[in-house]
This record gives structure tokens, sequence and C-alpha cells, in this order.
DNA sequence: AGCACGCCGACT
DNA sequence: GTCGGCGTGCTC
């Protein structure tokens, strides 16, 4: 049994259970000889759901489901093949209705903007050898005709709409930008985020790509059969005659160009050979630049081979199994902060590659550092580094490179779980916990749950890694849908630094005025004294959080988003952090006038201060997102850092991810409640992981290491559970929490943004909304809690009003189908100005 | 009757 | 999104 949308087995990502997974399918170019899973018909899958009314899309996932191969339509009558035959059944009008219009080839094509399809279009009988699902096509739409591009989802025989179809009016690529399996990702994710499968096909292909950046229209010019008359030549004037003979010569096409150097003249011989018809032209896209040669081989040099742990080879035995039996497994590898799992990943994709086959690194945008790329090109012979800094054309390089087959590991953040490698063997989350994984703009899909899909489609394995992992993750392995490899001790068998609990309801601790306490002043200086470094992490950027006046207790807010502006001192700005705007910090309070206001709260830049005057002796940097918005300055920070140019470090959570420095032997949390007083199910889950972390960054070398963490809530079950390196703990009461109200892992939920300029509108918008979904609820029957409309935290943004309405069941296609009901026909009159988005699972509900 | 406006639904 | 059809209601 596979696949039916109800009975799949619940994964990771987002809070959801793993709905509908993809079905199954046969990487059509792999060497596997197994027979094709059994095809998820429509029918047997959504049979279930389908009682009471259409809880999934009916045939949603047989529309690319015939053509197996990437033939072309076949000439000449339709075979009754498999696929046909099967359609003959039920539900199609019985053989002898078919008309002659049975052999016409159609394809499906959708849109990015509405209408978004899919619509069928005739092609014609040239464009069929050239026309494969995932290609761009022109097609005209509406009553215009207007000429709009769409992508092609499927081509098939005969037309079921009963309408005179349109013409497929050109073939825009010349080789598909999709992949079959890629096709069929791209409709799992259009239904299952809502979102038009057009705009899917734009996050899944680079704009580069799109766009051919960084190539170029040429065209080489070649002796046309004219210029085989020798006669002819002869009679040509000089230099029209010695350019033809020396492109003849030549036995090869060359550019206009090239010719005019070569034969020493200008444009106007060749023009008129050209004129004469004695050239012929062929015009072809190529690359303009030649592209650096940075990613290619370290040439074989040094491998380092360490020992493996023990930990290290039980979990590759682990790996490799999943690998070697061809299953779409998922593995969660739970590994404490340096159990060394990147020498796992890499093990495991060296057994992949082994097998010609490729792999998908995925990291969190963070750690896409020099390191992190270093570690996996000095292991491979080819590898592909997707990063943010990329220029079009490099990115579009690199796509052209993995599709080719060229590449055996792809190292990159969330997108990447779509790099089009053709023999993708395995793909890897690493730090899956990670928010970065989850997309904030539509499509909003969650990397995991995408690459989920994608394995389970492909039949191959998915390999989750944490010290930390997310819970929907960890629930997965306790309900038998992942298998857990476990490494619990770290390379060398260190110890896990102490930490210790500093509470700051205890005055003595808060040594005045300051933000560090005594213990934390103590340990810093006695770490400096034995030359160690320090890292200190505050979870706030800014130099203070609000702008307070103490006569009458005002706080400078943004008209905007009606959020305390944050004071910067270089500049003396205010700035919302939200929409960014920006104003110069008033010296008295525009409210009344009274000329002492305030900074209260701390930021990062006023603990740098307090550092400073604390610590004159000690080399000290501010790593956030104001000091590293120059790219590189990162970079630059960390390896000063690591050379021990630098004493001590301090910042937000960019410095508790991944870094990995020996010499660190005090870690500092300034306040680690920061996450915690969130208006978010998730806060708990947050703070233990940055705790843990940051934990972690720490005694890494020989010399040991402690955390310091300082708290309000020293008793809060998450920082407890932080202090001593215990998940188990953390994740048993987590999950019991949850249970109450069935919060993901156990229950879905989604989240619809309402957002207007005026309140009321958009207020009684959200509220239709609501009644929508309320009767939809009513006519599926579904299990669904409905909550709202309700102000979120930031209940003002970039000028406009927001409210949300969230969603809630224990079934995610419940979920799914009744905001795909309410929605369907859900239309805001433009005057309104009000706007919404669905949102699938969400990380956060600000 | 003649037309401006706005709403609705189709668009393959 | 963009268009046309069509109903409402106002004006000549």
């Amino acid at each position: 049994m596979l696949t039916g949308e109800a009975s799949h087995p619940d994964i990771p990502a987002g809070p959801i259970p793993m709905p509908s997974a993809v079905p199954p399918q046969r990487p059509s170019d792999t060497p596997r000889t197994d027979t094709r899973p059994a095809e998820p018909d429509a029918g047997e899958n959504d049979a279930a759901a389908e009682v009471s009314g259409s809880l999934s899309a009916p045939g949603f996932f047989d529309a690319c489901e015939n053509a197996d191969d990437d033939s072309p339509i076949p000439d000449g009558k339709p075979v009754p093949d498999q696929a046909t035959q099967g359609q003959l059944f039920e539900t199609d009008p019985p053989p002898w209705e078919l008309t002659v219009q049975e052999d016409v080839a159609v394809a499906s094509v959708v849109f990015r903007d509405a209408p978004y399809g899919p619509y069928d279009y005739r092609i014609p009988a040239e464009l069929r050898d050239r026309l494969h699902p995932g290609m761009r096509v022109h097609v005209p739409l509406g009553r215009r005709k207007r000429p709009t591009v769409g992508w092609c989802i499927e081509t098939k025989l005969g037309n079921q709409t009963g309408k005179t179809l349109s013409d497929v009016a050109e073939v825009l690529d010349d080789a598909p930008l999709c992949d079959r399996p890629l096709v069929r990702l791209v409709t799992w994710m259009s239904h299952y985020y809502q979102s038009p499968a057009g705009q899917v096909f734009d996050a899944l292909i680079p704009s580069s790509v799109r766009a051919s950046a960084g190539t170029r229209e040429r065209t080489y010019l070649s002796p046309a059969p004219a210029s085989a008359d020798e006669s002819v030549v002869d009679a040509l004037p000089a230099k029209q005659q010695r350019a033809l003979r020396l492109l003849i010569a030549a036995g090869k096409p060359m550019t206009a160009s090239q010719l005019m150097v070569h034969a020493e003249c200008t444009a106007g011989p060749i023009n008129a050979l050209r004129k004469k018809g004695l050239l012929s032209e062929d015009t072809r896209r190529e690359m303009t630049t030649s592209m650096p040669t940075r990613w290619q081989t370290s040439d074989g040099e040094k491998t380092e081979t360490h020992e493996l742990t023990d930990d290290q080879s039980n979990a590759l035995g682990r790996i490799t199994a999943a690998l070697d039996s061809a299953a779409a497994k998922t593995l969660l590898l739970h590994g404490v902060t340096g159990s060394g799992k990147t020498e796992v990943y890499i093990r495991a994709i060296e057994h992949v590659v082994k097998f010609g086959r490729a792999a998908i690194v995925l990291v969190p945008e963070i750690s896409l550092t020099p390191q992190t790329r270093g570690r996996f090109e000095r292991r491979f012979a080819s590898v592909a580094v997707l990063h943010s800094q990329m220029t079009p054309a490099e990115r579009h390089f690199q796509w052209q490179r993995i599709r080719r087959g060229e590449v055996q590991v792809v190292v990159g953040p969330r997108s990447a779980v779509f790099a089009p490698l053709p023999r993708l063997g395995l793909i890897i989350l690493d730090e899956e916990h990670d928010g970065s994984f989850k997309q904030d703009s539509q499509p909003r899909y969650h990397a995991r749950k995408v690459a989920f899909a994608r394995a389970q489609s492909l039949q191959i394995p998915l390999l989750l890694g944490s010290a930390t992992p997310s819970l929907e993750s960890w629930y997965a392995t306790q309900s038998g849908h992942a298998e857990l490899i476990s490494m619990p001790s770290r390379v060398g068998n260190r110890p896990m630094p102490d930490v210790q609990l500093v509470d700051l309801r205890i005055k003595d601790e808060r040594s005045r005025g300051g933000a560090i306490s005594r213990q934390l002043h103590l340990a810093v200086n006695e770490t400096l004294r034995e030359k160690g470094q320090v890292i200190l992490l505050l979870n706030r950027r800014g130099f203070a959080t609000t702008i307070q006046c103490p006569s009458c207790g005002h706080v400078v807010a943004c008209p905007d988003c009606e959020m305390p502006l944050t004071h910067h001192r270089d500049g003396g700005k205010a700035v919302c952090h939200y929409c960014d705007y920006t104003i110069a910090t008033p010296p008295w309070c525009p409210e009344c006038r009274f000329d002492g206001i305030r900074y209260g709260g701390l930021g990062t830049q006023k603990l740098e201060v307090e550092v400073k005057k604390r610590f004159p002796e000690a080399r000290v940097a501010r790593m956030d997102s104001d000091t590293m918005r120059r790219p590189g300055s990162h970079q630059k920070v960390l390896s000063a850092f690591r050379s021990g140019e630098l004493d001590l470090l301090l910042g937000t959570q960019m410095i508790a991810k991944g870094l990995d420095f020996p010499n660190v032997l005090l870690v500092g949390v300034i306040n680690a409640d920061a996450a915690l007083h969130f208006p978010d199910f998730r806060a708990g889950e947050r703070t233990f992981q940055l705790v843990t972390q940051v934990a972690g960054r720490t005694g890494r070398g020989n010399r040991g290491g402690r955390v310091i963490v300082q708290t309000f809530s020293p008793e809060h079950m998450a920082i407890q559970a932080a202090s001593r390196h215990d998940y188990l703990q953390f994740a048993e009461a987590e999950i019991a929490n949850r249970r109450k109200f069935n919060y993901p892992p156990l229950g879905s939920v989604a989240r619809i943004i309402i957002r207007g300029a005026v309140e009321d509108v958009t207020e009684a918008t959200a509220n239709s909304l609501l009644q929508r979904l309320e009767s939809s609820r009513e006519r599926l029957g579904a299990e669904v809690r409905l909550l709202g409309p309700a102000p979120p935290p930031i209940a003002k943004l970039r000028g406009k009003y927001r409210f949300h309405l969230l969603l809630q069941s224990l079934d995610p296609l419940q979920l799914g189908a009744t905001i795909r009901m309410a929605t369907k026909t859900f239309k805001i009159p433009e005057k309104d100005d009000v706007q919404y988005v669905i949102d699938i699972d969400p990380m956060d509900m600000l």
C-alpha cells in the first residue's frame, strides 16, 4: 500500500505530519530494474477522503501518470497501452462515443498569473517531437488570445475537454528545465502549499536559468554549398576570396568576428559573402564567459581520512544499509554538537557516489561558509556549492552542470532541494531543525518536507541531522515513520560542557545596571587570564530596545507598525525592526518635551560598550546583522577569532551556529528568556535549541569548556533540559505539552494572513473568509478548529493592518481541503485593497 | 431606448 | 490578471 493521502506516514517538515507523499516513481534514468511501484491511482488514493467530499484533489496525482518515458507523443493512432486503457474505465465515455479527436496531441499548461490553469492546448504536428513536460511554451490565452508564457506539465493524447483547443504557439526551451520527477514535485507542492503551479516552477527554476543569464546568441558562419563551385570563388574580390578560403580551410564554423581577425579584414567582405549566399549561418546560445575554475577539484589532494568513532561507523552502517535497500527511508541522525556528523555525511555520500549517483546536502543559510565548502570540495571531485552571493551567470552555469549530471554533490541552502540532479541517490538536511529551511514568501515551502516528498518519489533515503532535532522529526522516529540514529558522544570522547544557570531575579546576580552578572564577569576574567576565548550570546540587535520617556512613560514607536523603535548608536538612528522605518533619535520626548529621554532595554551594541568597559584588555568583536552587512565580513571576523586575534566574540544567534573553535572555553548567554516569552507554541523549542547550540560551541578542544546561562526563569523545562544537555527529556516533555492542544507535530496548523490599508475593511474581509471556512468545514464534515480573526503580534506592517486566521486539525488533508474549498471562489473586491496569504505549516505567528 | 457602472465568471 | 456579458439604474 502506498501513498494513500490519508494513510501516508507523517514525517517531517512543518508541524504537519507528512500528508500525501508524492507517489513513488521510478527515476526514469536510473538503472534500477525493479518494477514500477503500483501506480497510486486516484481512486484508491482518495477513496476515503472522497466519501465526505473532495478532501483531496481527485486526479491530482494522475496528472503526470501516463507517460513514464520521455518519448514524445507517438504518431498515428493511439496505442491502447495501459495508460490510455486505464483511463477508459468508468469515468470516460464508452469507446464508441470517442471521436476522431482522440489522437490529437495535447499539452497541459500552467501559468504564473491568474488564470493559473492547467489548460489543455493542441500540439501542432511539427512541435510534437520537441515539446515535453517541464518546458515553457507560448500559448494564446484569454479572449484576446494574448500570447502567454506557460509551463507544460503533461503531454497526452486526446482532447477531453469537449472544446476546440487552441494550438501551442511556440516551444520556448530546447530541453526541459525540469525532469519528470521534478514536474511531479511541482504539482505536489502546488497542491500541498496551495500555490499556483506556475509560481512553484518559478521557485524551482532560478530566474538566471529562465533568463539564460551569462549566455549570448552567437551566429556561426560556415561555407554554404554554393561555395563549393571553384569558379564562383575565383571570381570573388580578393578580400572576400581570402576570407572564404580561410573559412573552408578551417573546416569548422566561426563567428564573424573570429573570421575578421583571421582574414584580417573588416565586416564588409564578410557581409558581402553573406549576401551572395556563400555563407550559411547557424545561431547558437552559448555561455559568454568561461567560468573560473574555483569549483573544480583540488586535484585529488590529501583526503583527510579520519578514523571513525564507534558512533560514527554505526551510523554510517545504518545509512548505507538504507541506501542499499533502495527504499525511501527517512533517517534522523541525532548527534550531539561535536559528534562528527559531517564526516558521516561525507562517508554516506562517498557510498552514493561509488554507485554513480549524486547527493544533495542542504545546510542552513548561515553555515554556507568556506569551511563547509572546503570540506566537501576536498573530498569530492565535483561539487557545486550554491550560495546567495553567486552572480546570475554563475548560478546558471552551475545549474547546467548539475543538470548535465556532472556534479556529485550539491551543497546549498533550502532552494538546493530542487537541484536538477539526474541521478539523485541521497538527500541530506544538516541542522534539520533550522528555521531557514522554511521559505517565508510564496510558495511558503519547507525544504524538509519537500526533500521528503522528493525522496519518496525517487525511492531514495532522506537523512536528517541535528543535535537538537525538530519535534516533527523526533516524533516521526517515535511513530515509526523515521529511523533514529544516535551519536551520543563527542569525537575524542570529550565531555559536554558544564552549564551553570544564573538566576537574574536574585538582585546580587544582576550586578547593578549591567547585563553581565557577577558570576559571568568572574568567569570571563578567569577565561581571559587562561588565554581562552569567550563567546557571549545576546539574542537581540541594536543598542537599546526601546526609547522611553522617564517622565511620561511615552515609548517612541513606528507609525507604520506600532512597534517600539530601536535606538542605534551609530548615527543616532531609531529603527523599526519590522519595516525598517528610520528616524533620527529624538533628543527630547515627542509627547511631553521632557529633556532626558532614556534608552532602555539591551542590545548587542550596548553590551559591546559594557564588555569593553569591564574587560578593557580584551580584544572584542561584535557580530550581528548590523555589523555583518557587507558580504564576507562574517567570514573575516570568524577567521580573526579562529586565529586568536580576538579574545571575545559577542553577537546574536548567528554566532550560535556551527562554529568550531577549540579555544573557546566559555560561552555566556546574556538572556536566555529572550525567545522564551513569545506568543508562539514553538518558543520553548527555540529556546532549547538556541541554548543547546550555543553551549556546543565550547569544549571542543582539550581544555574543556563551560557555559553560563543567565535567565529569569531557571526552572523552565526548556532551559533546565538544555542545561543538562538532555534532549530526550525536553522532547518528551514538549510532546506532552503539545499533545494538550494537538499542536504540531501531533496535529497540523495553517495560517491565513489578511492585510489591508483600512482596518475595519480588513477585519470584515477576514470575517467573511472565516464564514467561508466554516461552511466549507461543514460541507466536508472536516474536523478543523478555526481561530480568529485576530491581530497577530505584528498587527501593523508596512502601513497595512493585519489579521490572521488559524486553522488546526489532526488531519492535514482535511485542513488543506477546507482551505482549498473556501478560497476557491473567494474574491475580494479590488477597491477594498485587501490581500491574503495562506501559510501551510507556519513556523512563526508574527 | 441608451448607456455608465459594477459584478461575475471564463479563460484550454 | 483581463475581458466581455449582463443586470441595474439613471438620464435623455
